[in-house]
DNA sequence: GCATGATTAGACCAATCGGTCTAGTCTTCT
DNA sequence: AGAAGACTAGACCGATTGGTCTAATCATGC
């Protein structure tokens, strides 16, 4: 089969769905298989059918799947932002309101999932690669705002690295303000 | 024995140290009791003699160490500091330079360590409060240094959330770079 | 020196871990 | 219809998990 044609998630994205979340929650070593494959009501030989390699590969997964996420919200808030404060404050309420429904607390940043596991190396080398990407797109928006190139990446870096930060705040205090606090924090008042 | 008088770290505090580091490294849920008592060269029954409530008591412990430790470093950054960028900047050269010697990178930042775990609501208070008494000691050197109390809160968090989100991309990246540059991130190039 | 509480020592336990493997079902192509 | 491969299903495995419990050892009071 070419395309699937059903609208219903598959097995595979059903894993992926319910690893994202579980992930996020408990972190990578926090979350047992059997957790995963009950909440996604997939049984083991599926999981390791989709995912030879097993728990680390559905972890990449899952990864790689929430990065673009991430960037498919960074582009949703540049897509009418008139300069790059505008765009940076979009995303940090979206993201607020993200952090509320996401039962308003235990869930790691991004991807924070990468870090345990056990061949570190390739789980580090994944999350790197990862946050590089939301980089790149929150830096292509800056450009795209007429910032130079070179300050358009330290702009997405600096802005990144407090964004971590603070959601990582904002889940030890249950509290998204620290989000949308976020923008005034960097960058001062606003000037309007 | 009111005074132990022995120099060498009991049995409680190499337990402690042991877990600090191994939490660090591999999280919470990625450690194993045995793991721990081997590095300590302690047997089980003593851990849960120091320790009753088991592994849970031994993180929260570890925990507020290594707040206390920071508390400390951020005390020394400090002391002979003119001003709050100063501080700040010193501050982060240290902690650069501490992230090197803990062989170069997977170490969670601040105390990371604190968000699987079981009750996850007891762990999550642990690490708040014990982020809140960082934050306090550094608005406490910024009041010192003539700024108003809320001002030297706001910029206590702010600095301490980027602060966060810097060790993280250092320890995706392997590199302590991203601290040292994160004065001139947050408050711009040097006024020298 | 003997009794007492603190501490150490590690055998032991049920539960769970991630992973393997065989059997069966379902889809699709010829 | 029938063969072939994709996929599902779950029993099963050895290893390891956090935790309990009893016995031995240690220090310190009388």
């Amino acid at each position: 089969m070419l395309l699937p044609m059903t609208d219903e998630p598959g097995t595979r994205a059903r894993l992926i769905n319910a690893a994202t979340r579980l992930f996020r929650q408990r972190g990578y070593d926090g979350t047992g298989l059997a957790e995963i494959l009950a909440e996604a009501g997939v049984p083991k030989g599926s999981l390791y059918h989709h995912f030879p390699e097993g728990k680390a590969d559905l972890a990449c997964a899952a990864a790689d799947w929430i990065a673009s996420e991430i960037v498919r919200v960074l582009d949703d808030s540049f897509r009418a932002a008139p300069d790059w404060r505008h765009g940076v404050t979009t995303y940090c309420h979206k993201m607020a309101k993200l952090f509320d429904i996401l039962n308003s607390a235990d869930s790691c940043p991004v991807f924070g999932l990468l870090f345990d596991g056990p061949d570190q190396e390739r789980f580090r080398g994944h999350a790197a690669a990862a946050f590089d990407r939301i980089i790149a797109a929150a830096a292509r928006h800056g450009e795209a705002l007429g910032l130079a190139p070179v300050t358009a990446l330290d702009m997405a870096e600096t802005f990144l690295i407090g964004f971590e930060g603070g959601w990582m705040l904002a889940r030890m205090r249950r509290d998204s303000a620290v989000l949308r606090s976020l923008p005034k924090r960097l960058y001062g008042p606003p000037a309007s």
